[in-house]
DNA sequence: CGCAATATTGAGCTCGGTCAAGGGGCGTGG
DNA sequence: CCACGCCCCTTGACCGAGCTCAATATTGCG
């Protein structure tokens, strides 16, 4: 389980305060844990490696140091849907109640910074600041996820990849160029397709010049208005 | 506006502390409000109206009486998603920001309890356990988001309508039975699918013998066992 | 009892899924 | 630095679940 894991691989402990390079002015953790004094600890985990499980007791509350996590549920025969993915900065596997709704995993080389959630609940407490810190947190995953269910139920194919463009452009891009760190058959799970959905749309996309590509994963927006367009 | 609407047709207006009947144990209003002293005003819709618009500032939080409410977000073509119905006892257009994230409207003649959202904020600012509370409703919906997602991603039509009876079934069956306050396209638009695919689904139901009609939304479950296979 | 709204059913079509076959880029190792 | 090999991605052909359009059938309300 995650004790283990961590007893092995935990890399480092600090009092939290500084705060993640690119992050200094809304760090979401140092807003909550900065005037707080929690203890903060980094962790690794490598490709595909799984953070924790669904309905698994929720011990920890994990903010994204570097790299990319998606939190998702499964069904019995194995469909996937990904509700979220979290990109350095992001806080995840917050819960208000005991265990984690959705599994994690990273899905390319990560670390993370993480603190007991016990020792939130015992801040929020005491300080009204963090409780409202907490729900607001959960607010904006839940605006999310309403977000997500309009692009599941009634969004087409094109429409969905379009909006995940925009999305991931708006928070990954550097100098007008996005890296992503998934592969096509995540970006489908995410949108509610399949890979090959996924691949014919961006081809579409590339072939009408509203986007460029150097590599699979490496994407430029040519024409960001076109793309609003396309999402309905 | 809310606020005219408000003027011409409130009808009453109480100290929060008597609960809904029906809900005396557990009624969320009731936990937030009754030891703070809240003033609670009643209000009724008619079928269809609506109740506050997508985008639109929060200034209430609301509480079914008696009827029934969705909350769906439109496109600008008009296709609609319901993220949830809410029934009696339920809480709804409870934001951590300034504005409603969906619309809400009542799908048939409905009344609600509802407090000022600034009291409610209030009232967190001093008390813990409101602010607590709070934030598990939210964390509530978020929950019914998650697994919503799930269902509008990667479930075929025939799963997502017996996910639609067994939650109805949880939430409103009286003596064995449900009486539906929501008609065939409003359940279509709550679980990403046509009206005319719902109406096939229910009569294949029907036709196995997995559920009885005594008219087209009154529906008795004949086999929740059956109804949870086919639920994924 | 009558009628307007709602639900059912049918027929045909389409978008996205499935299955299958290459192609290409990246990381690794020599 | 280059070549190799393994994923990952792309593309094609076909299929089918669910959508659209259309014609009844119910039903519940006045």
């Amino acid at each position: 389980m995650l004790t283990q894991t961590l007893n092995t691989q935990a890399i480092n402990t600090q009092i939290v305060g500084k705060i993640a390079p690119g992050h200094p002015v809304t760090d979401q953790f140092g807003a909550i844990t900065g005037h707080v004094g929690l203890v903060a600890t980094e962790f690794s985990y490598r490709k595909d490696e799984e953070i924790y499980g669904e309905d698994e007791p929720a011990e920890y509350v994990y903010q994204v140091v570097s790299g990319a996590v998606s939190s998702y549920k499964l069904l019995s025969d194995g469909r996937r849907q990904i509700g979220a993915f979290h990109l350095p900065g992001d806080v995840f596997g917050l819960e208000s109640g005991p265990a984690h709704r959705l599994a994690a995993e990273a899905i390319i080389d990560t670390t993370v910074r993480l603190v007991k959630r016990a020792s939130l609940e015992k801040a929020a407490g005491t300080d009204v600041q963090v409780a409202r810190k907490l729900w607001a947190m959960t607010a904006s995953e839940l605006r999310h996820a309403e977000d997500h269910m309009l692009l599941l139920g009634r969004k087409t194919a094109m429409e969905r990849v379009a909006t995940f463009l925009l999305e991931m452009d708006r928070r990954l891009a550097v100098a007008g160029m996005m890296a992503l760190p998934m592969c096509r058959r995540d970006i489908g799970d995410y949108l509610g397709l399949t890979l090959e959905t996924v691949s014919r749309a961006l081809s579409q996309l590339h072939a009408q010049g509203i986007l460029g590509f150097s590599g699979a994963r490496q994407i430029v927006l040519r024409n960001r208005q076109r793309l609003q367009h396309l999402d309905a």
